[in-house]
DNA sequence: TGAAAAGTTTCAATATATGGAAACTATTTT
DNA sequence: AAAATAGTTTCCATATATTGAAACTTTTCA
C-alpha cells in the first residue's frame, strides 16, 4: 500500500536523523533507538542499505535465505538476541545496548 | 564455585563502573554495554536489586514464577527481545539499543 | 545453630522462533 | 514491455524459548 510505504520511509529518515557520528572526523556512523521491537527491522534494513547488500547476500553471510532476512526486516517475528547479534555482527556493526533508570521513580505497590 | 561467584561480582562491579549519569543534576542512572548474552542476566540482577526487590517480587509484577526470573539472570538460555522489554518495563528502566558501524569498513568477498 | 527467606535446578508441557523451499509480487534494467 | 533482480509470503518442519511446579541449595537473621 502507498500509505504504507509512505510510512516506513519515514521512520528510515528519522533513523538518519539520529546520526550522531563526529562529522568528518571518525567516519563512525551512530544510530540509537529505544528498543522496540517495531523498530529493530529497520535497523537491520537500514545498515543492510550502508552495505550495499541485498537480503540475498546477507542472507549467505549468515547462512540463510534471503526470506529470512525479509521476515526479520519486516518484523513479522519476536526476535532473540543471537539472531540479533548474528545479523549485526555479519553487517559488522557494533550492537550496544544501555539501560536508564530513574532512582527514585520506583515503588512497591 | 569461588571463582565463579568472584567472577560474576567482579562483572557486577563494572557494571557499577559505568554509571554515566550526571551526578547530582539528574538522579539518572545509566549502564551501557556491548550486547552480548552473558552479560544481560547480570543487567538484570542489577537493576533488580536496586528496585529493592526479589526474584519472587519481579516475577509477581511481570506475572512468572522466581524460578524464571533465576534463569533469566543466570543467562541459562537466549533471550527473545520480547522478555527483555517486560522485565525492563517491570523494573521501571528504558532500554536503549544502538548501532555502530564503521563506514568504509565493509568489503564483500 | 536453626528457621525463614531467597535463589537455583530439574522435569515437563506448550508456544513460538528459526529456517528452507517455492511461489508470488514489486522493482529495476535493458 | 519483457527480462532480470530484489523482496515478500506461505506452508511446513524442527529447535528451542517460555513457563509452572516442586524439590533443592544457599543466604540471611533472630
Amino acid at each position: 500500500m502507498e500509505t504504507n510505504k509512505k510510512m516506513k520511509m519515514m521512520s528510515l529518515d528519522q533513523l538518519k536523523d539520529k546520526h550522531l557520528g563526529e562529522v568528518g572526523t571518525t567516519e563512525r556512523d551512530k544510530y540509537e533507538f529505544d528498543l522496540k521491537i517495531e523498530i529493530l527491522g529497520d535497523m537491520i534494513k537500514s545498515v543492510r542499505k550502508e552495505r550495499h547488500l541485498t537480503q540475498e547476500q546477507l542472507g549467505e553471510l549468515i547462512g540463510v535465505q534471503k526470506s529470512q532476512i525479509s521476515k526479520l526486516e519486516r518484523n513479522t517475528r519476536n526476535v532473540t538476541i543471537e539472531t540479533i547479534l548474528k545479523v549485526f555482527k555479519a553487517l559488522k556493526a557494533n550492537v550496544k545496548f544501555s539501560i536508564e533508570m530513574n532512582e527514585g521513580e520506583f515503588k512497591v505497590a
